[in-house]
DNA sequence: ACTACATAGTTCAACTTTCAAGGACGAGTC
DNA sequence: GACTCGTCCTTGAAAGTTGAACTATGTAGT
């Protein structure tokens, strides 16, 4: 290994490395803006606020802390408050103080929240199947999960806890 | 089960590819947010206006028409608009007047702007290859290019022959 | 030439995201 | 208690994005 900081040469990405790369950034922007247009329509939110409903969907008693719900969404807590006080204007998600720690609150889905998820989510999975799984053989699926989770590995940024969900 | 407009049961996902959507979104997002980091850091703009000057340079007399920079860089013209100006504003990016189509506009890369390129690709190309290529095996690389090559098929907007030879 | 329509690009308003700053509370130490 | 420091979340301003409306120019049909 050569020792020349700024200066040593690129290795520069081969002509398959760079047909994939750019295959990657066009079809993961395209997939990003058909997704975000179909719930658009059909749910009047972008797809990350719907994201968020579902996550709070999943979660015991429909509601989880902010810190967590922007954590398992992978954005930052000052985008969530903002998300979040976007979809209490909608009536879909109310803020609820936690009892344990003051500095806290839950974000919870409500009722109508619920009802949204109920009435278009059927439409969206159709949208990614169609986008996605339909079209890919079940040995493709199995090699993207396993690519995805090998970036993913790379990229967990410095939170080892989001490594460890059994551990909380 | 809600019966809409859609008489079908909705087809949800199985388990395995529950798990891969999930991965996908998540990976995605954290390599998007990693490379809009890199690049806001060291080359004081967000990825896709990175992508912008990298098309014009590539391009003969490093200009394109505005139209079809969108297109090559999947964004609306609209968008285009508020980044060439901002671009404008740094002086790596100038507008001409296209001489056969006075509605047209051409952006071109000024030198100031090949420079910024020259000394921020190789942080780039660091990045890119750390985050993704570097990690995986080169039958995982053509099986990714395969994979979004099927992606982008099945989501291409305007390639009318592509779509609906038989839907309509 | 006239009409009608299509295309190129910009602009405006509404919305979303980011970044830096700040207020409130919790936990540890003295 | 008082001090310090870290965490939880919000806020406000600046930057970016979106979709619709708009100007100006090209193109085709009559």
């Amino acid at each position: 290994m050569v020792h020349m900081g700024d200066t040593t040469a690129p290795r520069w990405l081969s002509d398959d490395e760079q047909r994939t790369w750019r295959a990657y950034l066009h079809a993961t922007t395209l997939l990003e803006d058909h997704l975000d247009r179909q719930l658009q329509r059909d749910a009047g939110m972008p797809h990350i606020y719907y994201g968020l409903l579902v996550q709070l969907s999943q979660a015991p008693r429909r509601r989880l802390r902010m810190t967590e719900l922007a954590r398992s969404a992978k954005i930052t807590r000052s985008r969530l408050s903002h998300a979040v006080a976007r979809l209490e204007k909608n009536g879909w998600v109310r803020r609820e103080e936690c009892p344990s720690d003051k500095r806290g609150q839950f974000a919870l889905l409500t009722e109508e929240g619920m009802e949204v998820l109920r009435r278009t989510a059927p439409g969206h999975v159709a949208a990614v199947r169609q986008a996605l799984f339909d079209r890919l053989s079940p040995e493709q699926v199995a090699q993207l999960g396993e690519i995805m989770r090998v970036m993913a590995e790379g990229l967990q940024p410095s939170d080892p806890d989001a490594d460890l969900p059994w551990l909380r």
